[in-house]
DNA sequence: CCGAAATTCTACAACGATGCAAAAGGGTCC
DNA sequence: GGACCCTTTTGCATCGTTGTAGAATTTCGG
């Protein structure tokens, strides 16, 4: 079994509430006594349980970060870069998965579970406005990404709409009139998807072009896999296009691999464009031009955020939202006109 | 301040240890009595502290998991299938990073943090033989991929050096005799490298093909840049090859990307094989052929091996190695010769 | 209708830590 | 030498749960 505070006090006779003093960096302690300690704590390979410090505390230094699945790359990057920012302040990260799906994320918000956590960090997908209540919690949250509903709770997110019009607006500087899109979610009304169609819509709509809804392909989740079915459909369709916006890298990616299969040069005859600047964006064949949506300060914010509600005492601020700076990242799949 | 035991009794007017009996399904508890509780559960929302629980218990259905980097997407789909798993079970999964770095994977293994949780799967890369006594721990740890030492623990990993080998000998069977090697890790003894370099000298000497040490590169970390640093290197050597083994799909499609810049055509001048069957590797250009180590049988049996450790009662029963089985997975980098 | 055997419920003591408040120890000053 | 104050140490209650053991209640055979 491992040794406990009592342990240790028998070991350097003193009382256990003086170990914990030791170890709490109490200033009241007479150096000869805390090296007494500090060495019965040696000796013992004493550690604190962890459990009942939380239980004591109230405070877990544990915080839940729940995406979509790991098995997309934005997702996976994003939660190495929190687990990170967390190892620095000394913070444990649980990760769930909620497959974007709106039961599990709803579960999750209301699952015991989360009593092992300071707070949590949400990437909703699923939910809609009609589930906005259940973010209703008694605890810290801060979403990350876009949010799907309208409610009131701190939010660190980037500015979809201009970036997606950047994209565009890149597209069509460099001479491109035919602009597909992969990656619409119907029915959505304030998502990732929602808004960067509408920022391709507002770029359009500045250069003269009409809007074909003919260009705009769905894909509810946005995998590899998704973007190449995307793609599939697309040139089924038959409407000409000379560019595709891809609403992640990983879609446009599988839409790409599609796109040069079926003869297409790529950007001699379409010019591709991404979204995330994953790491495999710049080996892709062609490699891929995107947008940067800075997620390692995404990624730090929210932390950030979530840390700072975490040690909030008094009245509840009002919610805040923060929006993360993008650039356009130019490569071979769509070079600047 | 979230509703307790206690509260929960005094609404339904039992005491709190009958409440604590209904939701551990005690069997002798009268209907009446557990639906006059259950009511009073549901309408004050009670959920119960899993912290207390745990301290009270001495299990946390909590599991830890170490890997290098969620940055490597190898890792990160590994992490996400162990923490599906983990799901169907009922446990949270905390994910820690290593960086493949020593001194991380030692301060992990004797870190209060895993006072947290019921066990460890790690996924060791800088740990050495002089080590290897760090994992002597006092709590159930599974080793997850090849190990860097000799020592006598539960072991999750797959035939590397076989595999290796049946790589290898795919490309000499499509008539490849001049196989560079991408990853070596110079001076380790037994990891995944070691063995992979192993199955790859196997190979070559079974079809008396010499080894050439020209052909072997090095590369730390696997990263899709160490695979393009590590071409380039090649590059610079100004030695023949016709095939390149990535000891990583990673490393591969790196390496493929610069191949091909190069000029050198994939697969007709060098054809190219990389590890791991990331979901990418499908839709590289070319696609990549690569070897599948079954990963979904790897996350599970790691996971179901640990969870059979922390569930184990007894004297401790002598540590277990399970093997995955792999598949060649062909694709147009490497045709079947 | 009694007594024994079941069933159902409750009281109390942990688990291992921290917070508070009071006790013990040690100087200083008049 | 005693009063007072500051430093250092300690004791006790407590966090919210579960395990054990025993008390209260019900059931049931004779």
């Amino acid at each position: 079994m491992a040794a406990t505070l009592r342990d240790v006090a028998k070991l350097a006779g003193v009382s256990f509430k003086t170990v914990s003093n030791v170890i709490n960096d109490y200033p009241h302690v007479r150096p000869a006594t805390r090296e007494k300690v500090e060495r019965a704590i040696a000796e013992l390979g004493y550690k604190p349980n962890l459990n009942a410090r939380s239980l004591r505390s109230g405070r877990t230094d544990t915080v839940a970060l729940a995406v979509p699945e790991l098995n997309l790359s934005y997702f996976a990057e994003l939660a190495g870069m929190v687990i990170a920012a967390a190892e620095e302040s000394g913070l444990t990260v649980v990760v769930e998965q909620t497959g974007g799906d709106r039961d599990r994320e709803l579960a999750l918000l209301r699952s015991p579970r989360l009593s092992m956590t300071d707070g949590l960090i949400l990437s909703p997908l699923g939910m809609g406005q009609e589930d906005a209540g259940a973010l209703d919690v008694p605890f810290p949250l801060v979403l990350l990404g876009e949010r799907t509903f309208d409610w009131p709770c701190d939010h660190v997110t980037m500015r979809n709409t201009e970036a997606a019009r950047a994209a565009t607006e890149y597209l069509l500087d460099s001479g491109r009139r035919r602009i597909a899109v992969i990656g619409e979610h119907e029915g959505e009304v304030m998502g990732s998807a929602r808004l960067r169609l509408r920022g391709y819509r507002e770029a359009l709509a500045e250069h003269g072009v009409p809007y074909d809804p003919a260009l705009v392909v769905r894909a509810t989740l946005w995998h590899r896999a998704d973007g190449a079915r995307a793609m599939h459909e697309l040139l089924d369709r038959d409407v000409p296009f000379d560019a595709v916006f891809g609403f992640n890298d990983t879609m446009a990616l599988g839409a790409m691999r599609v796109l040069q299969e079926a003869g297409r040069r790529v950007p001699e005859d379409v010019a591709v464009i991404g979204f995330d600047d994953l790491d495999e964006a710049a080996y892709s064949i062609p490699s891929l031009t995107t947008v940067d949506p800075g997620r390692e300060w995404l990624a730090r914010t929210a932390l950030g955020t979530l840390l700072e509600r975490i040690a909030e005492t008094g009245p509840k601020q009002p919610p805040r939202t923060e929006l993360a700076d993008f650039t356009i990242v130019e490569r071979e799949s769509a070079p600047r006109g």
